[in-house]
DNA sequence: TGTACATCAGTGAACGCGCGTTCACTGATGTAC
DNA sequence: TGTACATCAGTGAACGCGCGTTCACTGATGTAC
């Protein structure tokens, strides 16, 4: 008996992370409706069988697409950059919507519940909630080195995360989607999301000295 | 030649609008994976084929839920009430999460490109775009009064579209789904949403005074 | 008021399709002796 | 080194299913005379 990790390598080599990676590529290429399992493993070289010695289920599928995603997110957050704990929030929200922009496929299988089915995959909740407490962490740090004003945490932790998210999901899937907003607004992505993200960190900054001043 | 809206009763009543109804009906019950055409047919009383003397297929269907929500979406910010323009903004804001909480079949279809395919329909890209530009006004408006810093309008603008697009795709689909949130988190969805849109709105309030004053 | 006709929203059977999943099997790989 | 055996990741045919869509039809409604 030998551990899984080199039994994967027995016929194809590893035909599990080639079925994720044929599954992002279908996705990436023709959105939800162009991914099934069939053509999965069509791309992958392997008859429909073949997966299910990988997976129990397509949805096992889905949900192992979504803790890749948070785990590379995570990953992404916290190496983020910045010198204070006020550049590294700002940061740490770029590299939020960086990685959806970066990897769309992922971002999207990673917030639709009825795709990852979290309640169903307790490891892929883990992961997410671990992602979350990143976050919490650089706001709390922030608060404590006066770049974000006193008072809730939860709140902050909260805006925060919106702000990141909401960007994310407008860029990626909204009605700005980018051709269209091109016309609109004269940035791109990029320059959008580092605009975003300075103006939120400025209000908190300048947020946190008037209220240090006044009381 | 009669006009549509009287047409439409001649069998059914209004078909239409009951085909519309049934089909968030099954999206609200059990999620997207739940609607197809064949059951929004049964559902209103009709036979698999009835739905094509109204909608030219199940896309058609699909953007014009997306259009009703967007127009109902747009009349809800419109009378979000607020006595001057910061507390318009921030109300504005409220009601677009209040949308997305009340009405989350409607929301999501609307921002999922693949469902409603803005693209193949123009009128839907119309009314997505004036709602967009209902919160463009309030923002000019609220920085016209000095409750939003001087600065680049769209950077403002985008920041408070993604706050609240952000804090409604994570009450409704994202990793803070309600019952595993209430453990983290001691709020309501609806507390938790003019706490977040005040915080935001008074970070937009302070930061507008300090610069007032510094220069 | 009554009759002939046009309209068109509905019926319901049928189509072909791709899907997820199962299953008896094959054959390459690793192991014991 | 060679042979017998166990393992198990793959095959590929088959299943039943629900889907979107089509189409010849029916019959209720409205209109013309």
């Amino acid at each position: 008996m030998q551990d899984r990790a080199t039994r994967d390598g027995y016929h194809h080599g590893d035909l599990r992370q080639a079925l994720l990676d044929a599954a992002l590529a279908l996705l990436e290429e023709g959105g939800l409706p162009n991914l099934s399992l069939r053509k999965a493993a069509k791309r992958a070289g392997v008859s429909p069988g073949a997966p299910y010695h990988h997976f129990v289920s397509r949805g096992a599928l889905m949900a192992a697409i979504a803790q890749e995603g948070f785990e590379r997110l995570a990953a992404e957050m916290e190496c983020a950059g910045g010198d204070d704990p006020e550049a590294k929030l700002r940061c740490c929200g770029e590299a939020y919507v960086r990685f959806a922009l970066d990897h769309p496929a992922h971002f999207r299988v990673m917030f639709r519940p009825e795709l990852s089915q979290r309640d169903e995959h307790p490891e892929l909740q883990a992961v997410a909630d671990a992602t979350f407490q990143r976050l919490v962490d650089h706001v709390r740090a922030a608060q404590g080195e006066g770049a974000v004003p006193d008072g809730r945490l939860e709140a902050f932790v909260m805006l925060a995360w919106s702000t990141a998210h909401g960007l994310a999901s407008l860029l990626v899937d909204g009605p700005v989607a980018c051709e269209e907003f091109a016309d609109k607004v004269p940035f791109s992505p990029e320059e959008l999301t580092r605009l975003v993200m300075r103006t939120f960190s400025d209000l908190l900054r300048d947020a946190a000295a008037v209220r240090a001043e006044t009381g």
